[in-house]
DNA sequence: GAAAGTATGTGGTTATAACCACATTCCAAA
DNA sequence: TTTGGAATGTGGTTATAACCACATACTTTC
């Protein structure tokens, strides 16, 4: 298991090596390989395990019964998903988690939020403030979700995500992990619809984009 | 201080009378007390204190730049807010929080991720444990708001949303904590239009409803 | 580098929600 | 019980996004 990898991960944060292999071993430590599209989890199971992207991505869906599409997240590689579930029992997901790509995954059996704040083991306290500040930022994450789909228009959404991605990166000039159906989909909007948007956007000197890339004016 | 009280609620569960009060002199624990419509928290702002609601509710809420206001969540007594803003440093508030009726609130000032883990206080294991599953809870209900919001009509939303409560209270028939206004904030829809459309569901016989009553039929 | 497949963009139509104005109902205080 | 104010509902108009069909551009593979 590459430690060096892991510990540049949040979920390690601050943990030597040694520390990371005892956690392994007491999380039933597990790497599976996906392809792109396949189903990592499906809605409605109940899962004790978090992921952990080694490599890749994975996009947090939404899939109704009627067919809409909705893209919650989307996960890199050293980030984390499911990890909510896992830490709560017998909560069923609610979400999808899709390969966006290629992926390795390692799967840890992290147990609920009692086992994981009462461990005894040298690291656990470390590892626990690692999960909480995890957990605290994917609220803030969630919380800016709804931010981007509050607005009415298609023009103010995409205004409300170019914004915060913008603030993100420091710059008026960046790459978003979506293409365009994607942004469609986290912006719930259909895709043709923020295509005619984007142009309009452009037209009117608002922004300059070109696939990924955005330019704001 | 009514620590019989403090004992019910998820961020004291667990805990006795005397570890209760050890905590709250230890979080520098403050008690004030708010009016209806008044504001607690402002957007910007930035926080080392969690706020626990003792009496009344209070909103979370966004207020955008052209003044659109969309409700995040209801907070009622015994539970939490701006905990995530309390955990992570310098992140500042992206949302106001404002007094839904009369109300008394306590401010903690738990400290962030790290000093919440690795305190030495013979209740700080317990109480890291609340925190933790407060926080993934939270989750799940941020998540919930993004179901509830992704129907891209009034219908798919408000049919969403009952869905969410009819499961929630294992009953058909149950009071929403939102009136009309919030309602239609809350799903991210024009006021008028959650009328009409609760009109012509009911037309349907989809629903009944009266005021905060619903019936699903 | 041709072909096939995927992603992106555009025009036109229709459905729907926002918006505005106002009616009705509900509730509380005099 | 009346009255004022707030909450809720309804009709009509307009703006906008969904939807459909298809054109264009970009990628990948042979």
């Amino acid at each position: 298991m590459d430690t060096g990898f892991l510990r540049k991960s949040m979920l390690f944060k601050g943990m030597t090596e040694e520390e990371i292999l005892s956690a392994l071993s007491s999380f039933h430590a597990q790497e599976k390989t996906y392809k792109k599209g396949q189903a990592l989890l499906h809605a409605g199971d109940i899962t004790e395990e978090l992921g952990l992207v080694l490599e890749g991505s994975v996009t947090i869906e939404s899939n109704d019964a009627w067919g809409n599409r909705t893209i919650l997240s989307h996960v890199g590689s050293g980030q984390l998903f499911a990890e909510t579930y896992a830490l709560l029992d017998d909560e069923p997901l609610l979400v999808d988690v899709i390969a966006n790509e290629d992926c390795r995954i390692l799967f840890l059996r992290v147990g609920n939020t009692h086992e994981l704040t009462a461990a005894a083991a040298p690291w656990a306290s470390r590892f626990a403030e690692n999960v909480l500040t995890i957990s605290a930022l994917k609220n803030l994450h969630l919380s800016g979700r709804s931010f981007h789909t509050a607005p009415k228009t298609v023009r103010g959404r995409v205004m409300a995500y170019l914004n915060t991605v913008s603030l993100q990166t420091q710059s008026r000039e960046f790459d978003i992990p979506f293409d365009r159906q994607q942004m469609a989909d986290y912006l719930n909007v259909e895709r043709t619809a923020l295509s005619k948007e984007l142009g309009r956007m452009q037209a009117a000197g608002l922004i300059r984009t070109r696939k990924k890339h955005f330019i704001i004016c």
